[in-house]
DNA sequence: CACAATTAAATTGAACACAATATAATTGCC
DNA sequence: GGCAATTATATTGTGTTCAATTTAATTGTG
């Protein structure tokens, strides 16, 4: 039969966008942000600043660095975002004595309280997404590994430096 | 044993942003886009640019609504991003002379000649990805599915005028 | 101890995303 | 045919992303 069977890439032979795994991830990211949006707005929150609300949650008071670690997010989108947050009187920022070039986010008041109307997020998004937790989860863990694998993929730079 | 399983989430407690399904997801996008970008950069495309391509590629001359339609972008995101495919000298855009709403959009011989340079990419992106091509395309009708039930689900304002 | 190399954040500039709005053309309905 | 509703695209404003650069602080080495 071998009725559904993809013919592996070619190169020279296009290969349908909806059958490439790049755009599968990347419509199904923004629908993912799109459908959050409605929640976050009654919170005050973009998705990326809800990321960094949750990993403060998890643990109050990180470096710009760690933070920029734990959501793979570097300083060009973070120093922004982080001043925001504090004019939204989320978190608190300040460099720290022992080593001044870091830069302390901490959680205000505001920011710790927040998190009660925020601990009801995962569950509408389990119920949108349609899945078991069971899928979920393991959707979850297949797209962690496929991340790391594709950050770990050699940079053109790269392959250029070893051919020299 | 029960090791690895992960509890209903729960509306009194805090899910890890590593658990969280949306993290993973969005984390997993932006690494395929950073993998995509030095080989997009020699053609000159971002990568959204180079999604509006493939569909071209595939089925020259569509309206900007088709092609939004078909990647679930609209006009705020295509009408900057296609100005500057014209401006690069790699698309046409035409007002219909049937429905001057319309706008045509079309490939030049530069435009066309670029699908040569590009039809290496989802080769290696598979490579990249560390996937078996069957894993691949598991992986992307499942991303398709989540996309489409995410995209249903009812949004905040529709649920305020049910209850209205 | 001087000072080059490294590190941490911030800044800059280009390009998305997207909601909300604006503009212009077309369709439907009397 | 007139005109309100709809449709197609463009524009505006806000907020990311990210590469490249800048600034400032710290570390390592002679």
């Amino acid at each position: 039969m071998k009725k559904n069977t993809v013919p592996e890439p070619q190169a020279d032979q296009l290969v349908p966008v909806d059958q490439q795994l790049c755009f599968a991830l990347y419509s199904a990211s923004l629908a993912m942000t799109k459908m959050y949006k409605p929640r976050l707005d009654a919170l005050g929150l973009t998705y990326p600043q809800y990321l960094v609300m949750l990993s403060l949650w998890e643990q109050d008071t990180q470096t710009v660095s760690q933070i920029g670690e734990r959501l793979y997010l570097d300083s060009g989108t973070l120093s922004p975002l982080l001043k925001r947050l504090e004019a939204a009187g989320l978190i608190r920022r300040e460099r720290a004595t022992a080593d001044e070039r870091r830069v302390q986010v901490a959680l205000t008041d505001a920011g710790r309280a927040l998190k009660t109307r925020a601990l009801g997020l995962p569950q509408h998004a389990l119920r949108a997404s349609g899945c078991t937790l069971g899928e979920l989860t393991e959707l979850t863990a297949r797209l962690h590994a496929l991340r790391r694998r594709l950050a770990e993929s050699p940079t053109e730079t790269a392959v250029q430096a070893r051919a020299a």
